[in-house]
DNA sequence: TCAAAAGTGTTATTACTACACCCATGT
DNA sequence: ACATGGGTGTAGTAATAACACTTTTGA
């Protein structure tokens, strides 16, 4: 198209990066991922990992290339957090960030090599570093955010393997919200809204007596999505 | 600082709009705010209002202005609703455009002259025409985040004047969710949650008997939300 | 007097909260 | 036998949903 006498033509361009908040469950913990900085300014601080989009990509696309490349894991679900566009806000230029989070099930086999070149590490939750630039907020707003979403997800399936126990997913809604939850009143609810099929088989690793194994039934989730169905606890 | 060197000079930069979806209350309606497009390309088709962001200027503020040269209005409800970055979302360039809501309080004395300027009109919430671009997803996203945000903030307090009867309020909420809510669930909730300071007078504008006007008890409100009160009928 | 909108209460149902003990099993 | 985590039930309380008639008053 001819773009000559346009507002186009006018408009001066911008640098526009994306950064990736990374949640996961690791020891039944909630943790976050979180990097050695490479490039300077401020490298060496602890970083999200990020970066430019490409003339001819997508913003989402250029968020979901930064995580194969850290995880070599392709469909992680992956939500635009906010766009932050302050003018100062980074000390290198004058950069917008579209900063996207994501929850992912951490498989050592798979991710380890790629993170370990990436000088990540998952840190606790709740013991995130001094992270550079605004980072920091935006994992504050990425918390709050995964809080709210919480309610009418099933975050707490996503993040962990297929097959997983009640005590597990207990741990994760707990993690989440850093509150205690009943567990009968958490049981109860859960039970009682069939979005979980028993398998026949007991995980043993965590206790004498085992743990009955559960897979989170889908079909049951859309139909309680279509009214209104929360998971708060 | 020195940008020798450094990832930001092999970055390429992106053209990067703003874009507005305009919600109020006119004659007990909820309303969106459309425009004459008045560039090319797709010049004399309805849009949303939008301007490019400049390299000196905050991404929200950008908003702000352009909300500001539409309405004459500042201090408006305002939330960024969403980065849409599609390569080809715009017919007239690679644009990436971070959408913002807002909510006014449609007051013709102060407006009518700045809207005429933009050739703009106000369209019934559910008769939304035909827009360019991606305006029709945004406007659709920007009605789900405002049925999302009405629930836990009272939205229907920013669209209607400072004093306003319970009617008037029933009205704005079942315009957002698109569905009758019984008047007197309404009513008893509100009253009870203490959120309503009744006034000593009546507004006989639509009925012979007159109905109390109130005005929001914004301490009451504030109470409210550090205990998770939700705004849903 | 009548039309049109405002205002008012009760009941049944459902969801939520709080709370304490027994079970199964590997060591 | 005992230590460890897994699993279960009830009762009180609070929120929600459904429902129809009376009141006021200007025209």
């Amino acid at each position: 198209m001819d773009k000559k006498n346009t507002i186009y033509d006018q408009a001066q361009p911008l640098l526009v990066a994306v950064d990736c908040i990374v949640f996961g469950v690791e020891d039944n913990h909630l943790k976050l991922l979180v990097f050695k900085r490479e490039v300077e300014p401020l490298a060496g601080e602890w970083s999200l990992l990020g970066s430019f989009v490409q003339p001819d990509e997508h913003v989402f696309t250029a968020a979901k290339r930064v995580l194969k490349e850290l995880t070599n894991m392709e469909d992680i679900y992956m939500e635009q957090l906010h766009c932050y566009g302050n003018v100062d806000r980074d000390s290198g230029g004058r950069v917008l960030s579209v900063a996207y989070w994501s929850l992912i099930r951490i498989d050592h086999n798979h991710e380890e090599f790629h993170i370990k070149n990436h000088l990540a590490k998952w840190v606790s939750f709740d013991q995130v570093p001094q992270l550079v630039l605004d980072h920091g907020k935006m994992v504050n707003d990425a918390i709050g955010h995964l809080r709210e979403r919480a309610k009418f997800y099933p975050i707490g399936f996503e993040l962990l393997p297929e097959e997983f126990t009640i005590p597990q997913l207990l741990k994760v809604y707990e993690a989440i919200y850093a509150r205690n939850i009943d567990d009968r009143n958490f049981r109860k609810k859960l039970l009682k809204s069939d979005l979980l099929i028993q398998l026949p088989k007991k995980d043993k690793s965590t206790s004498k007596k085992g743990s009955f194994l559960y897979k989170f039934n889908r079909k049951t989730y859309e139909q309680l999505m279509l009214s209104g169905y929360s998971f708060e606890f």
